[in-house]
DNA sequence: GCCGAACCGTAACGTACGGTACGGTTAAAG
DNA sequence: CTTTAACCGTACCGTACGTTACGGTTCGGC
């Protein structure tokens, strides 16, 4: 129960689940200032319940950004040939996810709720956060652009390190501007062309010039 | 006292600002769950006073960013002359400027304590933060930038839209990543290779071939 | 030396909220 | 029908902390 990052295939009941969206939406509607009392009321439950469920409250959000996190499993880019092409897309398609995912309002808040109880002490959000956001990205990315090296495609010394770069060319200084509160919410279109922006920009650094070597 | 970013040239004494010093003190030791009755034992001062002169607890906090926030104006980068070298150098010194302020802990702990803030709605202390982090450096490169441009040693459409690239090749995930509770401190000498490393990909993609047109 | 203003230290107030207790209701098991 | 367990709703308790009040102390002005 206090495993924390252990297991993170932790299982809820569909009435859990239930009482954790309610506290989501609660979440995204008023940060974590939320109360007990009030997730109670709005989940149609006991405070008992809760506390009988989830142990405290620290236990109730912890489970909610676990809950939440895990949904974020979007699916493997499957067979990718090896071709200029297809790699482009596949790291296009990557750019987009994270992208969407960060300028998401369920994102912003988790990332807000992690980061207030990274300044009490408490990491655990934190890390929960991190490994279900960008390192779970990075994780899936690895591979293609191993590949993509490997295939004489891509140059670079460290995966970990070309994975940073791409994410701040994604990224650049979207997530702050909104997790200071900043309220703009790019559209699917917006998303798409600065996905194909960072791609390009990303291949400028790291691929290997079209002409002969 | 509640214009909040209206005048950002508020004045304190030297006894206001050994209060608000040792509240950022406080600050980066415990996070936002400082308590008043804490910060007045340890400016060894009366809560009262601390009620006379900021109103409430929210002043407080607010007092101390604005105060803080105002002391990063580094030196403007002075004549520079425009050759590819001067350019590099300086927005390689830029990209260390940068890349130091946001691994430091006191502007971990002000971003936390903004992003707590706008959270619950009050996006005041988030606005400052902006004001006087990133954008301020926007603000002194965004010259040094066009005139880039201006000598052909530079492309680009928007300075806006070069900028914040340069902020994502600087930055990176480290920010978030410290906002979420990593604990990593960089020395002087990988912060100053991670700038050069920035700047070489930023002229990369901004830059103009050497080689002829 | 006296006055008033500013300030210190501390005690006290009010309240919001985390956590607990308890009686009432459903519903499945036997 | 009875039992048992899970759960709902609500009242209640304890506490931490923001805020206020107040008596005592320093200090500059006259």
């Amino acid at each position: 129960m206090a495993s924390a990052i252990a297991n993170s295939e932790e299982v809820f009941t569909p009435r859990q689940q239930q009482v954790l969206t309610a506290a989501l939406d609660l979440l995204v509607e008023q940060g974590d200032r939320l109360t007990m009392t009030s997730v109670a009321r709005r989940a149609s439950c006991s405070k008992e319940t809760l506390y009988k469920w989830f142990g405290d409250r620290d236990g109730l959000l912890t489970a909610t950004v676990q809950w939440q996190a895990a949904k974020v499993k979007a699916p493997q880019v499957d067979r990718w040939r090896l071709d200029a092409a297809s790699l482009r897309h596949s790291i296009e398609q990557f750019a987009r996810d994270l992208l969407g995912t960060i300028v998401g309002d369920v994102s912003v808040t988790l990332n807000r709720l992690a980061i207030g109880h990274a300044g009490a002490e408490k990491h655990g959000l934190g890390a929960i956060v991190l490994e279900n956001g960008p390192l779970a990205i990075r994780k899936r990315l690895k591979p293609v652009l191993e590949a993509g090296r490997e295939a004489r495609l891509l140059r670079f010394d460290s995966s970990e390190e070309a994975y940073r770069s791409f994410f701040g060319l994604v990224v650049r200084d979207a997530q702050i501007r909104l997790l200071l509160g900043e309220t703009f919410t790019p559209a699917e279109a917006e998303i798409a062309r600065d996905a194909a922006r960072a791609t390009e920009q990303f291949l400028a650094i790291y691929g290997v010039s079209h002409h002969a070597t």
